[in-house]
DNA sequence: TGAATGATTTACT
DNA sequence: GTAAATCATTCAA
């Protein structure tokens, strides 16, 4: 493989739908100290707030946690929920609007080793890498990762293959009312490490 | 200051 | 299928 390159800020600045939708096919790519993992995105959920009640930026709450995304797109919002669990978030669209794209699942591609480790799993096991938690713990992303740009070439998305898309409603967000519904969430149907089966 | 809760995962019946 | 784990963040007072 030839060495990934950072998507273009002009990646992120679009609208959260249709940014969700271009990431499926894309490369994660992570480099820390102990190594680089890399990963190709096959589900990804879109959230739209200040309007979207199942987004964290509904009603234009902005605190410390959502602050990155209020800012420039092309930066990666992290949190923390459920006493255990990351969640790994690319801000998207222009600085005022805290759109957000979750990344939910991706298959593994490179520095599978080192995911297996932090994982506790063997290498071949699809739980890995197919949740919104399970890969942030397999590429080490965490609390650290929080407003890291992605034009640089620590934590970014590179190009990858251009796949056939398919959408339904998005996943652990019953709270939300009406929105629950809109079918926000991206998956390449033909993968095996998307997070659950079409609801 | 305190109580409620969550963009989940895992283990267990 | 259900429930426990576990704590930062949020909001009410």
């Amino acid at each position: 493989m030839s060495e990934p390159v950072p998507l273009p800020r002009e990646f992120y600045a679009r609208p959260v739908l249709r940014v969700a939708r271009a990431c499926i096919g894309k490369l994660l790519v992570h480099r820390t100290k102990h190594g680089t993992s890399v990963g190709r995105i096959v589900e990804t959920e879109a959230y739209r707030g200040p309007a979207d009640r199942a987004a964290h930026s509904f009603g234009g709450r902005r605190t410390a946690r959502t602050e990155v995304m209020f800012g420039p797109p092309g930066h990666a919002y992290v949190f923390f929920v459920y006493g255990m669990h990351y969640q790994f978030n690319i801000v998207t669209t222009r600085e005022g609007a805290p759109h957000a794209v979750l990344v939910r699942a991706v298959e593994p591609l490179l520095g599978i080793d080192g995911m297996a480790k932090r994982r506790n799993l063997p290498s071949a096991s699809r739980d890995l890498t197919n949740g919104p938690g399970k890969l942030c713990q397999a590429f080490a992303i965490g609390k650290q990762a929080y407003g890291l740009d992605l034009c640089d070439s620590e934590l970014f998305l590179a190009d990858g293959p251009r796949i056939r898309t398919a959408s339904s409603a998005r996943i652990g967000i019953d709270y939300a009312g009406d929105w629950v519904q809109k079918p926000w969430r991206f998956y390449d149907p033909k993968s095996r490490y998307v997070s659950r089966a079409r609801p």
